[in-house]
DNA sequence: CTTTTATCTGAACGTATGTTCATATAGCAT
DNA sequence: ATGCTATATGAACATACGTTCAGATAAAAG
């Protein structure tokens, strides 16, 4: 038998990107076997390859349209005029956390499998990342020049933000004691309190 | 051939602990087989079973003893008498990154593995995790009822300082643009903020 | 209805995996 | 010197891996 009743490459495509990713975010990209994703998309392990050459291009595809959506998401979210530093802290907070809150498989992965990608595809994700980080920190000095802020060490004060951020994702459940709006705001005012902007919201 | 000259337990042993932990740490648990690791002790795989009885033991001991080393160095740290709420804050950021910034292996392993962990061993190193995480929520409730700190929900603050401090193991480098001292200082200072004492250093 | 094309199967490829074990030997105790 | 034991080898086990491909078949096109 081949190709059984109702089953083309336009249902299959996204059955093999979503079975991956989260294959990949529960065991790893290192223990999942082809098998594995085949047969959570229900097919032989063979029909995989119509979809992707590899296993490494379905890791680095993942990752790759991850990082891109995060930046496009702040981009959009920026606009045109950029407003204070204050209010760009607070819109960096505000999307970072609506986008990755939704997305804890591809958040998983982006942080987990970094090593497992070739060097050619590590080097175009970190740049991405990089990307990402200095966003954050332009507004940063962007607010110590303003005066808005009162930081030492942009680099750190950056960093810290980030890793107080990322740490959400690790326990966030969308059913969980805070709602989604109401944590944004907490995080919204933890950071302003580390680049010792006073204002409350 | 076999027992070359000056092998002994005493000294293979340390080495293949030692090795599991390298090559863990670069590659992932997953992507390092028993070959390797042998192989970078200088031995044959089949020596490697006299010292484990497999390779889940392996992570499961490294990820073991390095969380009873932390909740070890803690307990020490903490001592006898506790002092005040800031003094616990100022001690636990001090005592976190003294002992995860010269352990940069073992801490990406204690991250990164959890779930190459069997059922019972998650759980068992799971425990010891929460345990710590929770030493650090006892003090921001203590300095919560003292008045020391200005706080609305513990739990996130706690997340937080845990996210803040995680991160540094990502980046840190012993030979990087700030001394050990130096950044506890800063963490120490950044902590405070988050918890609303306004205690500069 | 017939032809074409996209899609899937099933089997095979060579290689790698974790683990076991009979065998050999180096160094210690006597 | 001799025997004992801890420690190593090297080969083997069954199983799993990523990938390829000839052949089969369902749906679309004519």
């Amino acid at each position: 038998m081949a190709r059984t009743t109702g089953s083309h490459s336009q249902k299959t495509g996204p059955r093999v990107t979503q079975s991956a990713q989260r294959l990949f975010a529960q065991y790893g990209y290192a223990a999942v076997s082809m098998r594995q994703i085949a047969a959570e998309v229900g097919v032989q392990v063979g029909a995989l390859y119509n979809y992707t050459p590899d296993k490494q291009s379905l890791l680095f595809t993942l990752m790759q349209e991850h990082m891109s959506g995060l930046l496009a998401a702040w981009k959009v979210n920026q606009g045109p005029e950029k407003g204070t530093a204050l209010q760009g802290l607070l819109a960096f907070v505000d999307c970072h956390l609506r986008y990755h809150l939704p997305r804890s498989e591809a958040v998983f992965i982006a942080y987990m499998e970094l090593r497992n990608l070739t060097a050619a595809n590590f080097d175009h994700i970190e740049k991405l990342r990089k990307s990402y980080e200095d966003a954050l920190e332009d507004i940063i000095k962007r607010g110590m020049e303003t005066g808005e802020f009162e930081v030492v060490d942009s680099k750190i004060v950056t960093l810290a933000i980030i890793g107080m951020l990322k740490e959400v994702s690790t326990w966030y459940r969308p059913d969980g004691r805070l709602a989604e709006t109401a944590l944004i705001e907490r995080y919204q005012s933890m950071a302003c309190q580390l680049v010792g902007a006073g204002a409350d919201l």
